[in-house]
Formats: structure tokens, sequence, C-alpha cells
DNA sequence: TTGTAAGCGTTATCAT
DNA sequence: ATGATAACGCTTACAA
């Protein structure tokens, strides 16, 4: 039944080319002490056979891998796909090949994510999410598996850590929009159910600056959908004609500021907006968005860098910090 | 050095039960014969040791890895991560793992995907690429590994192969332009070097069409970055007060329409734009961007549920093709 | 320089 | 129901 011909070993190399084993694995690891005669020699009926090494006997009798896990919340993110983008570069760039582990909300996923990370026998993994509890990357830890985790503080032996900051630059906003007194429009925070932990630290934030100084706010659930958003909103101008609205990611931003201007309010007269997660599609959307920002390719390829020397024993700065920064356009007013 | 623990084996699970490998190994796999008595005894010590099981080693052994290579270009595309994303949650629901593979525009590079595609000893693979040669896609297939080609009409023993029908819909669209007589703005295909096979095949049709009616049109160079190609078309706009505009992406399409916009340009009364590969953002943007579509998610769910029939040799329809469809939105004019 | 043989952690086929 | 043992394809001392 198959047809197709068999994965030619190691074995057969060595036999064809009438020299052992050992022989040929010196060949194709380049380890020398071979002279050029053998070494043409096998290297020819390797090409002739078509011989490629199993990587799995490899990483069995090495235990090295060269593979890196990668764990995402879904892939459908921009944000995440351009982290994404700057592991494959730099795990490109150094040989490395990725494993790709998605979790979803529910507990029991994320303990099988756990499990999967460890049969898989990565040599380290990156770790993006807002779903693991801290002893999952303990666990995975446990496992000799150095790992990077990003948007979590954790500390251990074989453990970095990468963090955002974006309460700073939100605090900073509001106290400049308190400051210059254009605060007047009823603040709002977009909450999305199981957003993760980035999106609640930025919602406690939004929160505790509004308790500090004692000015009203809402919390208003959306659906994690554009399309469902500005129906919503295009409900919520019907009773409510202004409001200052921090919005998780550009495609809900955006849906409040279409959702607005099809109520006949004015943007940022009446509605402003801002974007937590700001993409490229903050500057190519009309009117431009006011966005935090983050180069999350940036961020993917430092993770990728800090693995690496993880794994060389090299890593002297295990937690590294990428600060928000906040850029004003034309969704929100500057001054009064 | 190692002052982690070493992974626990079969080995010890075996000796600190009092049992053997065969009998462990009945237990994790659920072969059955396995006395109750001594199974709760063998899962309290795999309990307590925390053993997990090799996927190395158990891939050798049984030569099923249930890794998936999924090959892309760069993973910063939103259509290319909303296909990932379909076969995400296939993979998942199925109990398969991912092992991705990004690809640039050389040649050499496609050759040592290829070589980490076989050596990765995946069960099978499904590779978008507008790089690899049908060359390529014949190596790894040599190498018994079951493939799902997307992009590309290739036939063989364990391959199939998922395609994209825009010629269609762009030449009915072509057709309807023409015979509305709306025609009279220029036609100008933006052309992105090494965009890759799809984008030629549609501008190819887009070529012939025209040709065929001894109609004139423009091929114009622009960058595969939607900053510079605003710039570009700022310029663009100074000598040239109108165009129908053929863009790869929604990102690229938005900056002509901004760049005719901020040009003192009506879009669609001047300025007319559609995008190839739509996504969501067609419907976000404003003016909505009138562009062809088609479900990368489904397209990466039917290639995960093809590939698993082709392991398990129940693959029927080999070939499958998405059409796209057309939507007219703002940045075009419906009729004259 | 080259070959022999043990070992990597499983599964699977026999016996028992 | 359980246990030896070979096999999977490779690397790597160690011996020659």
């Amino acid at each position: 039944m198959d047809y197709l011909k068999d994965r030619v070993t190691i074995y057969e190399v060595a036999k064809a080319s009438g020299v052992s084993l050992a022989t040929v694995s010196r060949v194709i690891n380049k380890r020398g002490n071979v002279t050029d005669a053998t070494r043409k020699k096998v290297e020819a009926t390797i090409e002739r056979l078509g011989y490629k090494p199993s990587g799995l006997a490899r990483a069995l009798a090495t235990s090295v891998t060269t593979n890196i896990g990668v764990v995402i919340p879904s892939a459908n993110y921009v944000y995440i796909s351009n982290m994404l983008h700057g592991i494959t570069e730099v795990a490109k760039e150094k040989g490395f090949i990725l494993t790709l582990f998605v979790t979803s909300y529910s507990r029991e996923d994320a303990i099988s994510v756990v499990e999967k990370v460890i049969t898989s026998h990565v040599d380290g993994a990156i770790i993006f999410d807002d779903q693991l509890d801290k002893e999952d990357v303990e666990t995975i830890n446990s496992y000799s598996v150095p790992t990077i985790v990003i948007n979590n503080k954790i500390v251990g032996q074989r453990v970095g850590c990468i963090n955002f900051n974006h309460e700073h630059a939100l605090n900073e906003l509001l106290k400049e929009r308190k400051q210059k007194n254009i605060h007047h429009k009823p603040p709002v925070f977009l909450h999305v159910h199981n957003a993760g932990r980035l999106l609640s630290r930025i919602e406690k934030t939004f929160i505790k600056f509004h308790n500090d100084i004692d000015m009203s706010y809402r919390i208003f659930n959306v659906d994690d959908s554009s399309k469902r958003t500005y129906f919503d909103f295009l409900e919520f101008f019907k009773k409510n004609r202004n409001g200052f609205f921090v919005a998780y990611r550009d495609s809900i931003a955006a849906a409040i500021v279409n959702a607005a201007k099809d109520s006949g309010l004015e943007v940022p007269k009446d509605v402003e907006v801002v974007s937590i997660i700001g993409t490229k599609y903050a500057r190519i959307l009309r009117p431009n968005l006011s966005s935090f920002y983050i180069n999350m390719q940036e961020v993917g390829k430092r993770a990728m860098y800090m693995l690496i020397d993880l794994l060389k024993g090299e890593l002297i700065e295990k937690s590294y910090k990428f600060d928000a920064t906040y850029t004003a356009r034309e969704s929100t007013i500057e001054k009064e």
C-alpha cells in the first residue's frame, strides 16, 4: 500500500558507501576526522539516495530539538501575528523551528497545552498568554523547559519575562485630560469578556484613576467583534450623545467611531476614542485613531533573543519592559 | 549545573511501581490487559513522579508524530493569520500539533525550508506558499509527507490542493464596468514586487482583459507598505487626478483612498479603488472598500480537514476551489 | 581515520 | 495479566 519510498536511514547510507554508521554521522555533522575521499564518497551516496537525517532520532540521542514552543491565544489578532512575525524572523535567523500552541479560555485547555508543551520536548518556550496561570508556567519550567513569559511577572531559575506597561501612559493621558479639563465627556471603558490579563490590568488602572479623583465612569461590555460593537453602539448613541471611550483594539475603536459618525455625532467633538493595542490600522483609519502602541514585532524578536541567551545560560537581565507610547491623533481632542 | 529535575522516564516509573516497562506503557496508552490494582498503582506513581511521556521517543518508536507542518510566507499579513487561525482551530480539535515554517523570497531559503519540513518528521504538511516551486512540493511529498498545497495546482498520490479563483470575479467586475461604461477612469494595477504567485495571476487576468478589448491600462509599482504607498500616491495624484485602482491588500487600497482624499480628490467620484484580498478592515474603513473576499479561516479549516482525510487515505476530492466573491462598497461607483 | 557498541525513551512482539 | 527484548534512527565514547 505504501507506494512511496520509505525514509532512507543512516544505515543504508553507511552500507551503500561501504563505511560504518559513525563515519556517516561524522560526515553529516561535519565533525572532521574523515578523509576527503570517504567524505566525498559518503556525500555522494547521501545525494544519490536522497537521505535526510531524522530530526526525531537525532533529538532523542542528543536531547536537543532546536524546537521552540510558542504559546499564544488565538492567532487571529493583528498584534499577536505581529509578535509571531518577530519570533519567526529571529527563529529563522538562528535556525530554530517553532511549534505552535494555542490556548483557549478554559482551565482544562490550559492544562492540556502545558502537557503538550512538555511532551513535545521543545528546547525552550515563549509564552504569551493571558490565560495560563503562574503555576502552569512553573510546571513547564520544572520540566527543564527554559521559558520566556510575555505579559506576566514570573521569576525563576530558567525563566525570563517581558512585560508591557500601558498603565503609565494611560495614567498620564487621563491626568492630562483632567488637567486640561477636557474630561467633560463621560469616560467609558470597553470591557471585553475573557480578554485576558492585559486588558483587565488596564481596566483596573482606568478604574483606579477615576476612583482616586472621585470621578464617575462607566464600564461597558462589548463583544470582541467589531461588527457587533458597531451595532451595539448605534443603539448606545441613541441615548448617549457623547463620551470618551477606551477600547481594546483598533477594530473595536473604529467600530465606535463609525457608529458615532453614523449616528450624526462628530469625532472627536462629541465622541472621543482611544485604542489600547494600536496597530498600523490606527494610522490608516480615518479619522486616525489616537492609540497606545507597543511594537509587537520587536517584542517577538526580543523574546527570541532572550530565550536564546537563556538557553546558553547567559541571560543577564531576566526581565524586560516595553513601555506603551501614546500618540494623539484625530479621534481625540488635544486642547480645549 | 543542572539544578532542575531531569525528565522522569518510563523506566523510573516502572521501577518505582514495581512493574515492567511494558505494563507502564499499557497504562499510559490505555491498552487494557492490566488489572485495576496495578493500573491504579502505576497511575499513582506517574502522578507522584510527575511523569510525562516523551513525544520524541514515542514518535521514533511509532513513526507517528501528530505534528503537522505549516508552511507560510510571513506571518505578518492579516489574511495569512486568518488562515492560520482556521488551521489551529481544527488542529486543536483533532489533537494535532503545528510546526511552523516561514519562507522568504530566495530560492536558497525555499530549499532549506523543504529540508526542515522533511527532517522534522511531520505527519503531514499544509503549504501555503507563493514562493515554493512545484518541484519543492514534490520533494516533500516524495518523503512520504502527505501534503495539502494551497494556491497551487499540484496532483500526486498523497497530495491535495486548494485553489483560489479571483480571476472569474475580477473578469466579471471588469466586464460589468465596461458594459456600464464606467471605465472612463484609467485602470491601474498595483504591482508589488515579489508578492507571489497569487498576485501575479490576478495581474495577468487584469492585463489580459484589457488587452483583449484593446483598452489601455497602467501597471504601477508600489512598495508592500501602506505608509510608503500613501506618500507615493500623494505624488501620483499631483499629476493624475483620477483612476480606477486594483490593489492587493486592504491596507494598500486604504493608502490610495487616503492619499486621494488628502489630494482633494473624491472617492469614488474621481478615484475608485478595489482591494483583492479583502479582510474585515474593508468594512471598517471609511469609505468602505469594495473588495474581493475569500474566507481564509475557512480555507485553513478546510485544509486541515483535507489533510486529515489524506492521512487516513480517505481523501476523495483531492482538489478544492474557493471562489472569491466581490462586494461593491463605497470605494467604487455602482452605476453611472 | 574508522568501526563497535551503548544509549536516548518509547512501543510492540513475543513468551510466560 | 505481565515481563523480556528487539526495534525505531541517530550520536558518541571508546577501541582499533
